[in-house]
RNA sequence: GCCGAAGUGGCGGAAUUGGUAGACGCGCACGGUUGAGGGCCGUGUGGGGCGACCCGUGCCGGUUCGAGUCCGGCCUUCGGCACCA
């Protein structure tokens, strides 16, 4: 007869443990911890109410937190808000309100559903990117990074978004538009601008890679081929006085990572924007130079890098001499070479290269073979078909034995590139050259709404930096108009802009422009760890104590942004001795995309969007929380569903009731802390026994290992099932309650880390002291976990025929003898007997007839 | 073109890492409870066949007593990079 217990209702009691958990302080990071744990989840940026996504990793985020809190480790798991932006502003301009005040309105809402998630966050330690106590160190790093030679100015072609009026960097170009606006091509800009010189990491970055086994692999090779290191040679041409314009020898370096190939070089090649254009073309060219040159400058990224536009390009009428050959060789001007890879110029060595020579047959330039492949399998007594530079029909770029390359004819190439740098070194003609595909990170903004930049310039003195005691350089509040046009709207407002000089005294200028928002969150998951100093960013020691970063939970759109840029921020610091670590986070997992039932992505403009509030507001978090967390493992993409949560509902309340029908048995009291011997359990509750173990060393492993909370909850639902198969818990026999009694403390336990509120509740009512959160999380007990009996297959030539039941430790003779006493397999072998029998120990008999 | 990830029932997903494919959930079907609907409870549910059985993890081949899992070759989808010399 099923008894009534009483409904299960989620707003009362997550309220009620919110406040409770906040007047016992639950979340306080203790200090200085003990065997620490650093969870973190990427800060959001605040615009409007927190989204689905955001409910899925704070959810993974605060699962893992809570479970290391139980395990005794002390935890440090804080939030905060990049909240420097240009949403803010766009908003100001559409509807008239202050880009800090429409912010702080969304942090307002988005921390109001945050904190009735109930999430395990340290608040004391909440960090704002816009505050003036926070973006004070922002500046102070941009100090640190111009002390180190790391922050530089310099002129040169960047990225301009036409939208937003304002310069990009490199890792903010998508597809050649600007990642804002896709679709809309990025033009380039000659402008004078603040760089990171993060290319002076390059090679760092690139090995410590290393150094992180527990990141996504895909995120590593990622950032591996964003760095893009590749080794070869500069090489020096001489362009002879009588060769130029000017009638001045001049030289051309060229970067190539085929210097083995140098002897084939036929032309060199230009960038449009490379500077000795101007100075070595010849009168006769110019006008036709200067209007290819022109038209290059205006096509976008995406024009210059299509790569089904025929090449093309410009003889400047001046000539270098191949350093190897002595041959004068012709000096073009063509787009497909990039003004800012290498030196911006290249050898032209089209027998040796597919684009030189598409280039070459399109204008008739000579090819010059130094390379002959060898066939792979001969020992050089058998050649391949030797290329012939007039019937070529495409390059070859292949492995094979130098020729015409005197003194290294019979070479092998590539493998004989050392000697050629070394050859070429020698000689002063090169040198071996290691070219990273990485960009210095251009920081500067023509926008309102970041942090200013900390420095002034003076007619008199030049750049000068803000002394550190006079941080922080104030946003001023009020600006005439936050429209874009392109200069920053600072530099209008008179009482921001003109100040006096720190060396002089004279009168100068501040620097107008604001920092790339991601300059803000490079450096927050440090500020964390003493959020409230006010003299310096944090202090040494609170890093020492907690860093690196244990758990970093955030999706992978950053992997080529800010994963790249706090690793840069972390080595600068440790260089300088602020941190003693060179790698900010251990571990890496970014979380998978929250889509709509079909698979699209939820926005507002398709309508698809669910709200984490309303969802809230209906079922509580518990059930919506557990519902996401059963959807996928945590790194796969979701499809968010109504029928799931619908599913999520079920269970909560059949594990609800089943629970409280436990203890409101009468037997409870008197069982509940009575050891449980599996031996004396019905097969039954022998079973529910073992699946409560189970659950417990699944959401073990998930905390601790996977994060595959989805067979977790499973698990928890296993137990119920067979919970319910023994029967109401008024109809366990009395040998049986006891592990029913057992049970229901070890689920309210290992619960709480997936629905936190739902297992306070739980920890309470089946008499645990204090909050279940300071309890310490149970031990798997392995008795219960293993079966009695097992379900052997039998297979007979591989194929299941049959089944056996055995002890789980039965003997390998015991298995076998077992299987060929089978009917099934008796029939099967017809008397005959097995030619063969494989046995493995309480899985599986496999009879080879 | 190069690098990476993934392809399993009607759907989301599971599979102790070479050992019963499809746990758990959704959906569906039938039955019960109900005046009815909803809810809840129970049973069933990969495909085919009356059946013993046969087929089945993107495709083709291989290794093995045994392959979703390992190897070789493809196909598709998604993500990243791409005239980087």
């Amino acid at each position: 007869m099923r008894r009534e217990v009483e409904p299960f209702r989620p707003h009362e009691h997550e309220a009620r443990w919110q406040e409770f958990w906040q007047r016992e302080g639950l979340d306080h990071t203790p200090e200085p911890p003990r065997d620490k744990r650093y969870v973190l989840e990427m800060l959001p940026y605040p615009s409007g109410d927190i989204h689905i996504g955001h409910f899925r990793v704070y959810t993974i985020g605060d699962v893992v937190a809570r479970f290391e809190r139980m395990r005794g480790h002390d935890v440090l798991h804080p939030f905060g808000w990049d909240a420097f932006g240009l949403p803010a502003e766009n908003a100001a301009i559409k509807h008239g309100v202050h880009p800090g005040q429409w912010t702080y309105k969304n942090i307002e809402t988005s921390r109001g559903t945050l904190r009735k998630m109930g999430l395990s966050y340290d608040w004391e330690r909440e960090v704002v990117t816009c505050r003036a106590d926070y973006y004070k160190f922002t500046q102070w790093m941009f100090l640190l990074l111009h002390r180190r030679g790391l922050a530089y100015r310099a002129r040169a072609a960047v990225n301009w978004c036409p939208v937003d009026q304002t310069v990009l960097a490199n890792e903010h170009v998508v597809d050649g538009c600007c990642w804002r606006h896709p679709g809309v091509p990025v033009e380039k800009r000659e402008l004078e601008q603040w760089f990171f010189r993060i290319t002076e990491y390059a090679q760092r970055l690139l090995d410590d890679l290393d150094k992180l086994p527990d990141w996504p692999e895909s995120t590593v090779k990622m950032q591996r081929s964003w760095i893009g290191r590749s080794e070869g040679a500069e090489v020096t041409f001489h362009v002879p006085g009588w060769a130029t314009a000017s009638g001045h020898g001049e030289g051309v370096t060229v970067f190539t990572t085929r210097p083995d190939t140098l002897w084939g070089a036929t032309f060199l090649t230009l960038a449009p924007e490379h500077p000795m254009v101007a100075r070595v073309v010849t009168p006769d060219n110019r006008a036709e130079v200067d209007a290819y040159v022109t038209a290059a400058r205006k096509k976008t990224d995406i024009e210059r890098s299509d790569l089904s536009r025929e090449k093309d390009g410009v003889f400047t009428g001046a000539y270098a001499v191949n350093p190897v050959t002595h041959d004068p060789i012709p000096i073009w001007v063509a787009d497909y070479v990039l003004g800012g890879y290498g030196t911006g110029a290249i050898m032209g060595v089209p027998a040796h290269d597919e684009r030189d020579f598409a280039f070459a047959r399109a204008y008739g330039l000579p090819l010059k073979v130094v390379v002959q492949p060898r066939d792979p399998q001969s020992d050089g007594e058998e050649r391949a078909p030797r290329l012939d530079a007039d019937t070529m029909t495409e390059a070859w770029s292949g492995p094979g034995e130098m020729v015409d390359s005197p003194p290294f004819d019979g070479t092998l190439a590539p493998e004989g590139i050392g000697m050629v740098i070394a050859w070429l070194a020698e000689r002063g003609i090169g040198r071996a050259k290691v070219q990273f595909r990485l960009r210095d990170w251009l920081i500067s903004r023509q926008r309102y709404w970041g942090c200013p930049i900390p420095m002034i310039h003076c007619p008199k003195c030049g750049i000068v930096p803000v002394p550190e005691e006079q941080l922080p350089v104030e946003l001023p509040a009020h600006v005439e108009s936050f429209i874009p046009t392109g200069r920053s709207p600072l530099e209008d407002v008179a009482e921001f802009i003109n100040t006096t000089c720190p060396q002089c005294g004279g009168p100068a200028k501040r620097d107008p422009d604001t920092m790339d928002t991601f300059v803000d969150s490079s450096w927050y998951m440090l500020r964390y760890v003493d959020a409230q100093n006010d003299r310096e960013p944090f202090s040494r020691e609170r890093a020492k104590e907690w860093l690196p970063i244990d758990l970093y939970i955030g999706g992978d759109e950053h992997a080529t942004g800010h994963l790249l840029y706090f690793r840069f921020f972390t080595k600068v610091l440790f260089d300088a001795g602020w941190l003693p670590v060179e790698e900010p986070t251990k571990r890496l997992v970014h979380q998978g995309m929250v889509a709509d039932a079909l698979g699209e992505t939820m926005s507002k403009s398709k309508g698809n969007v669910v709200s984490p509030a309303a969802l809230f507001e209906r079922d509580g978090v518990d059930v919506p929380r557990l519902a996401m967390l059963f959807f996928a493992p945590s790194d796969a993409e979701i499809l968010w569903s109504e029928a799931g949560i619908e599913g999520a509902r079920r269970f909560v309340h059949r594990l609800w009731e089943t629970m409280l029908g436990a203890i409101a048995d009468p037997r409870f009291a008197g069982t509940a802390g009575a050891a449980v011997d599996a031996a004396t359990l019905g097969a039954d509750a022998r079973e529910a026994w073992r699946l409560v173990h189970r659950a417990l060393e699944r959401t073990t492993q998930a905390c601790e290992r996977d994060l595959a909370f989805n067979t977790a909850v499973a698990a928890f639902m296993e137990w119920v099932n067979a919970a319910r198969r023994v029967g109401e818990p008024a109809e366990w026999s009395d040998a049986d309650f006891p592990s029913l009694a057992a049970a229901a403390r070890l689920i309210a336990q290992a619960i709480a880390p997936l629905a936190p509120h739902l297992g306070e509740e739980l920890w309470r009512r089946v008499g645990g002291e204090g909050s279940v959160f300071r309890s310490t999380w149970p031990q798997v007990d392995a008795a219960a976990l293993r079966k009695d009996t097992v379900e052997v297959p039998v297979q007979v030539n591989g194929k299941l025929r049959s089944r056996i039941y055995l002890a789980p430790d039965a003997s390998k003779e015991e298995m076998e003898q077992a299987a060929l006493d089978d009917e099934k397999v008796r029939e099967l072998l017809g008397g005959k007997p097995p030619r063969r029998v494989v046995v493995v120990p309480g899985r599986l008999v496999n009879v080879v007839a």
